[in-house]
This record gives C-alpha cells, structure tokens and sequence, in this order.
DNA sequence: CTGTTAGCGCCTTCAA
DNA sequence: TTGAAGGCGCTAACAG
C-alpha cells in the first residue's frame, strides 16, 4: 500500500501521464475507454494526486486560508461549520491560522499565509483596524489573493468583498422594540472599542435612542463573563432611575447580565427586557431563555466562502457588499 | 513587491541557490559573514520559501491534519486553540477537517488527508468505532503519518497515542460524591451508544452505583437541547423515586436538565445534585452555576500536538496513553 | 485523442 | 564552506 505516483497509473493504464492527469483534471479530453480503464487502474492502486506537486505545477492549492480571532468564540467556531460544508462542495481544503495564539507580529502571520500559496483568504476576525485592512489590501493586490471579510467589516471603505448582516439595523430595530414595550431607561452592553461590529451595534441603539430623547447609557464590559458579574452589581446598585432595558452585543454578556440581576431579585422580563444578540447556544440554555438577534452566522461562513470561490475563479463579484437578513427571536426575556 | 524566489535571492546575495537554502535550514554550514548578507537579502526581498516546492523537495510540510467532528461543540473549539498555540511553537501550519461536513465516506477523506502530505494527524473526533480504528492504524503504518487521538480514545487497543483524562475514574468520583452526599436516586444523562468517552463514564459511574447498592438509571438524551426539555419532562412525571442526584456527560445537557427541574418546582441543588462534565463555558453561565469536571481541554490539545511532533520528529514516544489530571469543581448546584 | 517535454521552486547529495 | 546537478510528482503547452 505505497504511495503511487501518476507514473505507476500511467505504466499499469499503459498510457502516458499526461494521459493520467488529463482524466483527472479534463476527463472530456480523454476517450470514453481509456478513461475508464485509467479510473479503474487509479482506484485499484488507491491513487491519490500529491498535493505538492500538483500545487507546484498548477499554482494552484485549492485550499484558503481562515483567519480567526480566539477559536473559542461560539460563533467563529459555528462559522467555521458553514465554511466547511461549503469548501467541501468545490473540494477545498481549509488552513486555519489562530491570531490569539501569535507571538509574531500579524503581518508576519499575513506574509506567512501568503508563502503557504493559499488560493484565497476568509478573515473572520472582528478586531479589524486600518493597519490590517492595509495589509489585508496589499495581499490582495499585490499578491493577487483574493479575500473575503466574514462576519466583519471595515466601514470606512468597502475595497474588500464582505459578508455580514445590518448590525447597525438590528440594534437599532432592537432598541425601538425596547421603546414600544416602554422601556424608558435601556442600556446597552458592549465590549472595549475595537470591535468594528460592535461599534456599528452601538450607532444603531444610540440613534433609536436619540429619536425617543431617552438618555443613553452604554456600558463597557471586557468581555469576560466572571468580571461581569461584580461589575453588574456596581452598576446598578443604587442608580435612581432604574434599568428596564438592555441590549447586549453578545449573547453571553446577556445571560451574565441576567444571571446578575435575578439573584438581585430583579424579574426577567417584567423589571428589566433584555435582548442578546448572535442566538448561540447560550440563548436556549438560560433561563428564561434569551430574546435575540438571529444572525445568520453558519449561512454568514458559507457565503463567504462561495464569494471567495467566485473571486478565486476569476469571476468579478459585482457585490462588495454582501449583507445577510436577520431576524428577531422573541423568547422570555422580553415583553 | 512581486513574490521572491530563491533565485532573486542568490543573485542578489551573489552565492548559489545552495547557500540560500542552507541559511534557511542548516544555518551552521555556512560562513557567518555570508549567512548575515543572505539573511538581509531575504528581508529586503520579503522572500518566503513555496511552500509547495520545499514540501516536495524536502517530502515535510511542516503542516499537521487535524479533524474534528461538529466544529461547534464548545470543547473542539477550545481544544483546537490549544493546539493552535502549540503548533505555533513548532511553525506547523493546521489543515482542518471538519468530518461533519462529509458527504463522501470517512475512509475517502482520509484518503485525501494523506494525499494532502500532512506530516502528522490529530484525531479529536470521539466518536470513533471499529473501523475507523483500522483504518488510522493503516495510515499510521502503512503510509507513516504518526497519528495523535486528543480527547478520545479506543479502549479495546492502544497502538495510537492518546491524550485524554481519566473519563472512568472522573464518572466514579462523582457518583462517589453524590452517594456522600446521600443521594439515594442517581441518574446518568449521556448520549446514544457511540461516543467511546462516554462510554466510560457510563461505566465509572455503574461502578460506583452498584458498590453502594443503589439503582442503575441511564438516560441516553440525542445531545440536542431543544428536544431535552420535553424528554426530561416525560422521564420524571410520575416516577416513583424522585430523582435527586444527576451526572450529565456533557454540560449542555446538564443546564438544559436543571432548566426543566427548576421549571417544574425542583430545586437545585436541595431537591436535586447536578454534576456536568467538561467545564465549558456554559457551567459558569447557568443558574445555579454548575459544578463539574474540569477537563484541561486546552492542555489536552497542546499535549497532543507536542506529542505529535515528537513522532514526527522520530523521537520514540514511550507511553502510548498520556492520562491528564483533572479536578471537580464544586459551584452551586451540588450539596 | 494521446505522448513528449519542459518546467514549478526547493532540497540534497556529491564534488570541489 | 560553497556550487553544480539531479530529482520531488505533477501540469500544461506543443506536437503528432
């Protein structure tokens, strides 16, 4: 059970290896017969094309890169599902490349993946600032590496094809569904600034909120669920108008929060309605179960990686701009 | 900016394409002087070797296969940051399969995976049977790609090297505790007959029922919360002996479970123990939290893949089975 | 429709 | 310590 190399199928076949490629990659280009032998012969040898030299040859890898943030975020993790069932139609093969895990600077990273001759490049991370998107401009234009921003986007420029929902919509439809359940004081809860999506969530919330001329109230939590507790506890210790209304940019700050504020003896959702926002797993297993924005996030992967595909093969994706509908989920913390 | 090849860099270094090569790989064997000059060359030039060209010339890609099931199970996810960090150590890129995606049968992929020139393979997928045994035995033997099994393992054999806990004795320690705790009717929530790891704890929690003479009560739940709730809710209408002590394999369903009791006017951990298994993020996010397992899955998965470059590197690796410590970690939904 | 041939970019003896 | 030369396994013209 040795490796076989296209040699062996063409000597078993008794044809050349050109032949042997050829029913590989052109199949029309080769007489009925002779394929079907060939076929026979490569699946009996149990031959399989080695990826190197296949790559060398063709410049080609048929495998993209993905960039994440930290893995262990639900909803890369949940992106990545959709990328694979997609990249698994056109046979692609996916390189993952974690940033939380560097040491090296990012650009380094980014010229790595670039040595790694990846056909294109999913960049998943939300954190994106104006050096990466330079850098991510010149991979793509010097380099010629298509790429595609799932998930995020950098609003300040559109050069780079990206796949995403309306954050700004949503918060703002979430918030004016806050206002006409008569929540007059709503906070939202969000991450340190550099979230570009975030960021986004926030215009959107405050905009409703102007509009209604109620006050605006964010709060700023790192993210990380066992600091939100005490933090929570702080914050609305002895506020004099008291919350009735939150948004979080996350579904796992919105269950902290709730988990908060019912052992304070607040009620869900008659004190206080809170929306989350992703629908993760974490949305159906709290209790009461979370109200939230549905994103889209497996069809968010899958897309992406069908844009990329489209790019790679040279088809010029009219749209920059891809933004994926959302919808609402009315479950038990609001109303 | 155009991409470097090794040729620019010898001739602009004015050596050979040999010394380049050897400034890179075996920087020993060459003149420090000249090693200097090349080595700015390179910089200047931005030049990264192909990596399709080294792998073939060199047969190492310096790349590791890792496949996993379902990407949105919460401890893969963990498990490949772990594992990320690691390889990072080493410069070892990861090509991730995500088996779940398949249309094409499992032996095919694996087939592609070797096609795919990894120098190694980690294997997270815990639902491993018989014959995919065999057939990551002939992988490793035949075509000598060293496998790793991180956070699973086959216990009918143990030619692969595995890292994992000990699933049997963490099962019975629980159980232990819960009979402590004067628990008298312990049920075991897991999941249909095909995770190996569960398996075990099925039976490290068997061993400790029946050492304290009490009934056996397994529940086999689909894994999906959704229809858990209503599954729990039938299983304990009328029983006869009210349940007062839980072990779920996974901790998803044990927040599921203690989302239903509550619901239904039991309390935790008064009228009911609960115990999960894994320590996710989901144990810190329930109400009550959730006491469990802590299974070092970031550890595992760095551990594998250092074990992994150790027999890719030749370097024997004497015990085949790496049993990592674990711990139980009491919150609020036990005593 | 099929075979011949020249690389793809790099590593690795073998000589010098 | 360095250079020359032969592959690694495959693709893609170019002939036939």
């Amino acid at each position: 059970m040795n490796k076989a190399t296209i040699y062996n199928v063409a000597y078993a076949a008794n044809v050349s290896l050109a032949t042997v490629s050829r029913t590989l990659n052109n199949p029309q280009k080769v007489k009925p017969e002779t394929r079907e032998r060939v076929l026979r012969i490569i699946k009996e040898l149990g031959y399989k094309p080695n990826a190197f030299a296949k790559g060398l040859a063709s410049k080609k890898s048929t495998t993209v890169a993905v960039i994440v943030p930290d893995m262990s975020r639900a909803s890369v993790a949940e992106m990545l599902n959709g990328i694979a069932v997609e990249a698994r139609k056109y046979d692609y093969s996916l390189l993952i490349y974690v940033l939380k895990s560097e040491k090296t600077e990012e650009s380094e990273m980014l010229k790595e993946v670039v040595a790694s001759q990846v056909d294109g490049i999913l960049y998943l991370n939300d954190e994106i600032n104006e050096e990466q998107y330079k850098m991510l401009n010149i991979i793509q234009d010097e380099y010629k590496v298509p790429i595609v921003l799932a998930n995020t986007l950098y609003p300040y420029d559109n050069k780079l094809v990206t796949v995403c929902i309306d954050y700004f919509k949503a918060a703002y439809e979430l918030t004016t569904r806050l206002i006409a359940q008569g929540r007059k004081n709503i906070y939202l809860m969000t991450t340190a600034r550099k979230y570009m999506v975030n960021d986004l969530k926030e215009e959107g919330y405050l905009k409703a909120v102007k509009e209604a001329g109620l006050n605006q109230n964010i709060v700023r939590t790192s993210g990380d669920i066992s600091v939100n507790t005490v933090h929570f506890k702080e914050l609305f210790k002895d506020s004099t108008t008291p919350i009735d209304g939150v948004i979080a940019v996350r579904d796992s700050i919105a269950v902290s929060f709730i988990n908060t504020m019912i052992k304070e003896g607040r009620k869900i959702p008659e004190d206080i309605s809170v929306y989350g926002f992703q629908n993760t797993k974490y949305a159906s297993l709290s209790r009461p179960k979370l109200s939230c924005v549905d994103v889209p996030i497996i069809d968010i992967g899958a897309k992406a990686m069908a844009l990329l595909k489209k790019e790679i093969d040279g088809e010029p994706v009219e749209m920059k701009f891809n933004v994926l509908p959302h919808s609402i989920i009315e479950r038990n913390t609001t109303k």
